[in-house]
DNA sequence: TCTTGACTCTCCAGCTGCCGGAGGTCGTAT
DNA sequence: ATACGACCTCCGGCAGCTGGAGAGTCAAGA
């Protein structure tokens, strides 16, 4: 019977530790004094400590742990157990990996401009919202505003109102000089009659839609365009559809001066 | 100015992540109503909360995301904590890949024996310690009771008990059928006169010792020198120095029958 | 104008795997 | 007898939130 002092220095393991493990029930003590409270071990349980620890470095939590000290535990469930871990690693690496490659890539870019870009992408999952849009080819984008006054003329003749931020979706795969295919969007909430020029239908959402915040007037969002594909390609994505401007806060429909406008940048991406 | 339920929506961030950051200063609303407490933001603290989201990803803490987020930080030192921070993903991707063989390890032991095998290996840093010690050459392993009875006898004549578990050395590099070199030591605490046969000294340390307990009979100790020795290839090391016996339990010196002996193995090994 | 009902607030507790410290008891050596 | 170390329990803390209780606030509908 050793104290639980002697036991801390043949294991290795931190006095608090096996204090910690009695409690949780991992490695409770074969014996402990009734009136002083004293643990006392046997020599033996140096192996299901060693146990202990060789499974805590494998990675399981000390819950699994428990688990995997369980008297009668079949090998079968054993190797489910250890298949999953295996499966948890090997996702994690991947997750570590594709993290390595985002810092290398904030790094380029900081080597690339000296100071770290105003711009910051992330990934996120957009939900479907139902719209009004008005689909057309306006010169360059502009001049949408047209498209802007069609649509809100029709529904402010309906008095609805958007149940949030406008937005447009850009539909050209390739860039154009000119003669851009733009649909313009209002998320609403009630049905609305459709017509000729008027669509109304579910937006469909997107499980990874890489964002990027522009505040600034309108005529210098081509840099957030810049920094966001760059990252899409520096981060081993690919655009997977229109890209959408959402007007978080604007002046009126297509001001492109105003510096207090606040607008996003989504694209939906995949990975390669 | 926008409430936080909507900031919540509009960025995805739940409110109690919202208000947690609040409480850390890590995003402060722009203004917080004095009578009610609700908190308000501006949509350009959507962009700051987009570089929280980006650097939380590159794996930064908050704290650490607390100071990259400063005003006036240089670019030397923002590439700095980039760097920092791709060696320690580094650093982790090597520890997982590691634990992915371990834990392939495991599996294949379990297919072989179709049970977990009763060995646990752990790699532990063993520290130096005083001894007194007999090298000598004897037949086979069982047959170091002369040793013992040499090195008992001459410190008993000196009243000197060991401080410690007794362990044997294994200074042979390979396999022999007969004529093993071996050195029996005793920890001692104060210093002790040499001799012709004894030799007092400081038994180096090891830091990365691979250790497994035997709890059973001497004679069936091979079983665990089986499991280390497999152990130690599968997992990528070599061994690096003389093998130990401890013989932290045991009924006396070289008694190769009593089933409550416990000893531990221990090889010094290297990464190959 | 009042009442819902949705929103928001501030605590407080809990998750994991311990670690540190306070304040008190126990065991052993001198 | 007395010191000193080893041991005990209980409390709080780490990170990064999440959940819930109980209470106050806001905007829209009757």
């Amino acid at each position: 019977m050793i104290r639980i002092g002697d036991f801390s220095k043949l294991s290795q393991v931190p006095v608090k530790t096996l204090r910690y493990y009695d409690q949780v029930g991992l490695l409770e003590p074969v014996h402990v004094d009734a009136s002083s409270g004293y643990r006392y071990y046997n020599y033996d349980q140096l192996a299901r400590l060693n146990r202990i620890l060789a499974l805590k470095d494998l990675g399981f939590s000390l819950a699994e742990v428990s688990r995997l000290l369980e008297e009668g535990l079949s090998a079968e469930a054993i190797r489910g157990m250890l298949k999953l871990r295996q499966a948890e690693i090997r996702q994690q690496l991947q997750e570590e990996t594709e993290r390595y490659a985002r810092v290398e890539a904030r790094l380029e870019q900081i080597e690339r401009e000296n100071s770290m870009s105003q711009y910051d992408v992330v990934i996120r999952n957009i939900e479907s919202l139902k719209v009004a849009s008005v689909r057309g080819v306006v010169p360059t984008p502009p001049e949408q505003g047209r498209l802007w006054r069609q649509l809100e003329g029709y529904l402010s003749n309906q008095k609805i109102k958007p149940s949030g931020p406008c937005l447009s979706l850009y539909h050209d795969e390739e860039y154009k000089e000119r003669d851009w295919d733009i649909e313009v969007c209002e998320p609403i909430e009630a049905d609305v009659q459709q017509s000729e020029y008027i669509h109304v239908y579910e937006l469909p959402g997107a499980k990874t839609m890489a964002c990027v915040i522009h505040h600034g007037p309108l005529v210098t969002i081509g840099k957030a365009y810049d920094a966001i594909m760059r990252w899409i390609d520096e981060n081993g994505y690919r655009i997977s559809g229109p890209a959408r401007e959402v007007y978080l806060r604007e002046a009126d429909h297509g001001s492109q001066e105003d510096p207090e406008t606040v607008t996003e940048v989504q694209f939906p991406v995949a990975k390669t």
